[in-house]
DNA sequence: ACGTACAGAGTACAATGTACAGAGTAGTAG
DNA sequence: CTACTACTCTGTACATTGTACTCTGTACGT
């Protein structure tokens, strides 16, 4: 908490300066990140990157966790935030989607990083603030407010990480769709009854043939939040 | 694959039998997931609970991702499949997402592994089936019925992990959210200016008394799955 | 009966987060 | 100016993980 704030109450008095700032182990340790993925981020590879022993770094962050924290926080202050002010509600909720979709594709590691009880920093203040401007006005209660913007991060968020575990079985399998598919044909021809299974067989082989793939992010995210507006409209033609 | 589906191709001709089944190993690694969670699965404590040398384990299921993969397919063959049939498709499709979440009640491991490109079984295909006919007959086609699911269960899971993230922190924190507000209170009051940050201040404050926390998992549950037939409403509406 | 293919035991290794002890350094109190 | 204290950074160490490899013994097919 004090370090997200880099409160100045925290800075010590005697001995030795740092040798570095909390910013730039933040910074080494995001850029580890976005190359290799989060499990490249081990406490002894960040302080590789910086010139400095492993547990140097216990001197700068309690733990890992909390330099996760701190990564994450960072990650949501640098958000681009769109100016949206005017534009019609639907467009102003697709951008603040759009944006943080935008930071899981920058960032594929914030996705796997839990967000309850999220890092309560700088960042996150700015960017929760920017977002709930975006839905305000138009007649909701404080706490829908609140409630719409988490369903509607909930559902981004949930969306990249489905995409990184498309993206990564893909790389470890070594195989694309096709091949994966040829491999094991002739298992699933004699397994998948479509007596046993009408319905699942049909919707299927549907959805696989329209994406090429079992499952497609770029499809999924249109359709869902499309939905997401339609089910927000609906409240919103309640209220107000 | 081929364990998945219990492929009676798959066994040995020669040598000693087994001295266990991949069931009884499955069963072991769902025990300990469900009392301690998914990070206790560790293939020497599986191996300890079964009597066994844990590289013994290896001659059941070629690595822990295969076990994880077994343990899922299977919780799935295990879920109560509640029959709606002749109910409107509003009840339908909210037994579905209860049927999933008390997937996550009983197994919160569940939850955290992976969902896309998953353990093609039998259990996974029951489910489908089971699940695409509860949207079935609502004028969607192959592919929005596809995808209106995958919405679905994709905003399920999302909550489960939520939730399980809620419970998490407070475990591992050893505060309440009241003790926790405590603690933090002090820098929060010097930093959160309400000038500042004026939605947030106000909507996080509404949040925050009506639910008694910063995240409520039952509130959020109910607003979401009501928007997300809202969503679906839309979607019918447009084709029906 | 015998060789082959398998089951399970034991050992081993690299990698992880981080606790702990020691050496050196720079402010502060006397 | 000196001594103390609080701090930074180093090095070593440990428990824990998944799993590769080797070895011993077993039971089926010929």
């Amino acid at each position: 908490m004090q370090l997200l704030w880099r409160d100045p109450a925290a800075v010590p008095r005697h001995g030795p300066r740092q040798g570095l700032t909390i910013d730039q182990v933040v910074a080494a340790a995001t850029a580890l990140a976005d190359a290799e993925g989060l499990e490249a981020v081990t406490m002894r590879r960040v302080a590789a990157g910086l010139g400095v022993v492993p547990t140097a770094l216990y001197t700068y962050v309690s733990g890992k966790a909390e330099l996760l924290d701190l990564m994450l926080d960072a990650a949501y202050a640098r958000m681009p935030r769109t100016g949206t002010y005017g534009q019609p509600w639907r467009q102003r909720v697709a951008a603040v989607a759009a944006e943080n979709r935008a930071l899981f594709e920058t960032h594929p590691w914030a996705a796997a990083v839990s967000t309850v009880r999220p890092p309560l920093g700088p960042g996150l203040m700015a960017k929760y603030e920017h977002e709930l401007s975006a839905l305000d006005g138009l007649g909701l209660t404080d706490v829908e407010l609140d409630a719409a913007l988490t369903h509607l991060l909930t559902f981004v968020q949930a969306w990249a990480r489905a995409a990184a575990d498309t993206r990564a079985a893909r790389r470890e399998s070594a195989m694309d769709d096709g091949q994966w598919w040829a491999a094991h044909a002739p298992l699933l021809a004699r397994v998948l009854d479509p007596r046993a299974y009408p319905l699942a067989v049909r919707a299927g082989t549907a959805a696989g043939t329209a994406h090429g793939s079992a499952y497609s992010p770029e499809h999924a995210y249109d359709f869902g939040l499309r939905a997401i507006l339609d089910g927000l409209a609906a409240l919103i033609g309640r209220r107000g």
